[in-house]
DNA sequence: ATGAAAGCGCTAACAC
DNA sequence: GTGTTAGCGCTTTCAT
């Protein structure tokens, strides 16, 4: 392998060398770096001193074989979904407070890919992990959860008892947005959705169709509710918005379970020559940086990303303290409203 | 801390569990799991099972005390460039077939957040780095390229000899896409860059400022030239690009140095009333997935972010194999042509 | 309050 | 070809 090497090579500032040059043994230094109880201030500012002289930084790996590492795993599900950002923000913003450090994971969207993801943290000695987005059965999670501490954002799992989890409320965003669909005077609202998943409510998706589905019943719109599930990822979405949009029964109104398709859409109403909204009308959900372009215009839900962020972290953390009962979080959606819905 | 723990506690499998399991030395099991010279087939195929019976993993840390972690460290600034995907993905292929794994670093791009980044993988002992659109100065990564191997992917270093680059040639898809401006019959093109770095020609905006000049000259339009610097990014953008075409001079085309600032100035276009690119042309970089959006349909510069990451992987790779030579690679950009430049 | 020493799980010499 | 063993840098009892 290289030469250079951060081995043991001659350079390398470790605890000893601290403790040498403090005059002191390196259970000292340890305590010192720990903030453990038992130093008496003099002892500490020489230590601190000689850390600071050598410019001396403990090692993650070895801190790992006994104690934390101070590190918090996130696991992102590709890193392409504009949301990604701002709930890493958040996270970073409450994990860095509290002095912990973070190291990314990415994961496309494939659930192997993932598990294997969460081992290699779990090899890598984090303290913690937060799930972004994570499709991984709540049962596989339970087990998981058992090594090391869980926090899950986007993903619906009110009975899970050994992980927490972060979430906006789907069913009311879809509600929300469903309803300012209604109030603009539309009533043959369809709503777009993610293929059907096998682990049935967990995900996002079939949280706002249930969401969609209440609020068209509740204005007595039930007859004209329809939800088209679009085909797998693999697939190219746009024949299937195509033709949604193209057939003699296309709808007046859509609500997409996403930005992520709902600006497709939109994209395929402007080729098709339909105008936006007064053709078709769209709302999405996520409130992405695109949405607010002006060319989009794209009315949106936001669910506070960076909020589910932090209190994941948060959550976490806590959960790093001690906390063994359970914890669900909720936070509210808000509409967003720009051109495309009225 | 929690409970659970990947401690040492009960369960936990390890070299020596697996050694017992099998009937063989700890020596035996590492020499299998690294593919080490000197193991009959026989004994392979006991701690194989074995391995494969009680699902033993290695502890990365435990390895990074001694040999190699087989993980790469890529250090990313900011996960909201939509060009980052592609390059990772490119990364994550080339090291996934050779088995290593990838740990990832977000950083905002402020530079001693970087630095920071650069120590925590040197903390977590990874095997090599990949800085992708770093900031940080040519001499300040020579000192960590002796510590751990480094390549640096969107970052002009040319006269680098311990660390090794990846790039696109930014001057000519800077001239490629001023020459298709100036084919459709513009004159009066302005360029749009950063602000003006204090580490002068290292950041690609300055290498594609000197492939417009050199382009404009080439035409004989040297006297249109104009390069117009963005404020800071903390500064919004939107009031710099709308003075910029609201003004009597306003320029009849506008080369960006990236999507990022293309397709907000193609909002402001809209928002003033002004058609793209009738009233005035526009051409970005880096091809990214808003651009290709009908709505926008923003020509823009292909620099082959795939490839970049494959390329920056494999150097890596061969610097962590033994490779002392510097390599600079330059992968050729290509112009994606759209609506908004003709 | 401080330090000595026993590991943590693994790799790499070095014996056999 | 296989096993023994000495660390790697740190945390953590347990003496002092």
């Amino acid at each position: 392998m290289a030469d250079g090497g951060t081995k043991t090579g001659a350079g390398r500032v470790t605890i000893r060398t601290v403790a040498e040059d403090a005059g002191v043994s390196v259970a000292a230094v340890s305590k010192v770096m720990r903030n453990a109880y038992g130093v008496s201030e003099a002892l500490r500012l020489k230590v601190e001193a000689s850390i600071a002289r050598l410019g001396y930084r403990p090692s993650v790996a070895a801190r790992g074989m006994r104690g934390q590492t101070f590190t918090l795993g996130v696991l992102l599900v590709g890193i392409d979904n504009p949301i990604l950002p701002l709930i890493y923000g958040g996270i970073e913003g409450v994990a860095e407070a509290a002095g912990y450090k973070i190291m990314v994971g990415v994961g496309a969207a494939r659930m192997q890919t993932e598990a294997r993801l969460i081992e290699q943290m779990l090899d890598n000695r984090m303290d913690g992990l937060i799930l972004v987005a994570s499709r991984i059965a709540g049962d596989v999670l339970e087990r998981y959860a058992r090594q090391i501490p869980i926090v899950v954002v986007g993903h619906h799992e009110p009975s899970a008892r050994h992980f927490d989890t972060v979430n906006n409320d789907d069913r009311q965003g879809a509600r929300i947005a469903v309803g300012a669909l209604i109030d603009a005077g539309h009533r043959d609202i369809a709503m777009l959705a993610l293929p059907h998943p096998e682990d049935h409510q967990a995900n996002v998706s079939p949280q706002r169709e249930r969401g969609y589905r209440e609020a068209m019943a509740a204005a007595g719109l039930s007859s004209f509710a329809r939800i088209v599930h679009m085909p797998q990822p693999e697939v190219p979405r746009h024949a299937e918005m195509t033709a949604l949009l193209s057939g003699p029964d296309r709808p007046r109104a859509v609500f997409c379970w996403s930005d992520l398709d709902a600006i497709p859409l939109i994209n395929v109403a402007h080729e098709l020559g339909l105008r936006v909204p007064a053709d078709v009308a769209v709302v999405g959900y996520d409130n992405s940086q695109v949405a607010a372009m002006p060319v989009v215009g794209l009315t949106s839900v936001d669910q506070d990303a960076r909020g589910l962020g932090e209190a994941a972290a948060r959550a976490l953390l806590s959960r790093i303290g001690g906390r063994s009962e359970v914890s669900h979080v909720i936070l509210h959606p808000r509409l967003v409203c720009r051109t495309s819905h009225r």
